[in-house]
DNA sequence: GCAAATTAATGATTTATTCAAG
DNA sequence: CTTGAATAAATCATTAATTTGC
């Protein structure tokens, strides 16, 4: 590696101590073996993409082992998948890898009402799909602690909170950052 | 699944309509003149991206004017942001690119490997220059809203409310919406 | 054996594209 | 067409692996 690269450009904050399971440092999110198991067989159960309600749960479910947020959960199927097609591509790099999200989140139920759905693929490959199979997924003890978590799943009426900023902004920390204008148009702020 | 995945569903809310609201549709927001020249001024000044804080105080600020979301704000900024990019860079070079040469035809509708330059540095423009260090900002009134909103509710560290579910997929609008995808095939989710 | 120095993984952010409502 | 919403790809940054010199 070269040395005098720093790049220090977004300095954020860094901690010493991973904040795995111990912890009490902020880190990055450090995933114990089980935590990382429990997203991986979901994964490969065929979960992609989960939803709000997915993720909380999921966390939730998770922090049973460990420390963990729901966005950890969240960047977590993110990268997750993007590495998968990545890896994935690079071993087939002359076929057209594209695969559909076959994210089996979506409900199978609900007929979409009807906005042109334009044809999908060809759907001649399917490499890495279990889907239908996800039902059966095992979850022992997990199992057990949800069920008596999941009885109250009413929302009030003020779920709202969707999307929270995935980016908060929060990677300057020790820049210089000369002052801005302060026009006054933003006297509001 | 086959081939007619339905997949995550990009927009849906429709039809729910019915509901005893007030009218309020749900659509996609619709911005009005007073909220966009704010947003555009907070922009002219510099903003780009703004921080979850930041965010939630501008949203407050524009629901003066109609209703609107935190999300909006910041998928606003995002958008603004990349297309003014994008529009300053057709002009400076005129692109020999043409990603739509070859026929593409064949291909559906997947996100394209990537045909994009690194400019990551480029920054041959001085004048977009993003203030940053918004917390200078002077607060005023919004900020005495918030006060009273936000004393007690969740200050814990707002340092890393990242994350997002921008990607819920659902926007509630706030209604009873019922169906978020959950699948329930998972069984502890 | 064991730390400093590298490198490999992967958590967290940002940017580019795509889709669809109005 | 314009642009709000959402996602994939790329990138950055930090931690765990590992290699290396002692």
């Amino acid at each position: 590696m070269s040395p005098g690269v720093p790049i220090k450009a977004r300095g954020l904050v860094h901690s010493i101590n991973g904040g795995g399971g111990t912890g009490t440092k902020c880190g990055r999110w450090n995933p114990t073996v089980e935590q990382v198991k429990l997203l991986t067989d979901l994964f490969k159960a065929g979960l992609r993409t989960p939803s709000t309600d997915q993720i909380q749960k999921i966390s939730t479910e998770l922090s049973l082992y460990g420390k963990i947020e729901s966005k950890n959960v969240f960047y977590w199927f993110q990268n997750h998948k993007a590495r998968e097609r990545q890896k994935r591509r690079k071993i087939s790099s002359v076929d057209f890898d594209h695969r559909q999200d076959t994210d089996l989140s979506a409900s199978p139920r609900r007929y979409r009402p009807r906005l042109h759905q334009p044809q999908r693929k060809v759907c001649d490959e399917e490499e890495e799909k279990e889907i239908e199979t996800l039902q059966l997924f095992p979850l022992s003890k997990v199992e057990r602690v949800r069920a008596n978590l999941t009885s109250a799943s009413h929302n009030e009426y003020t779920r709202e909170q969707a999307y929270t900023t995935a980016f908060s902004t929060y990677s300057t920390c020790g820049a210089e950052m000369e002052h801005p204008p302060l026009d006054l148009r933003l006297s509001f702020l």
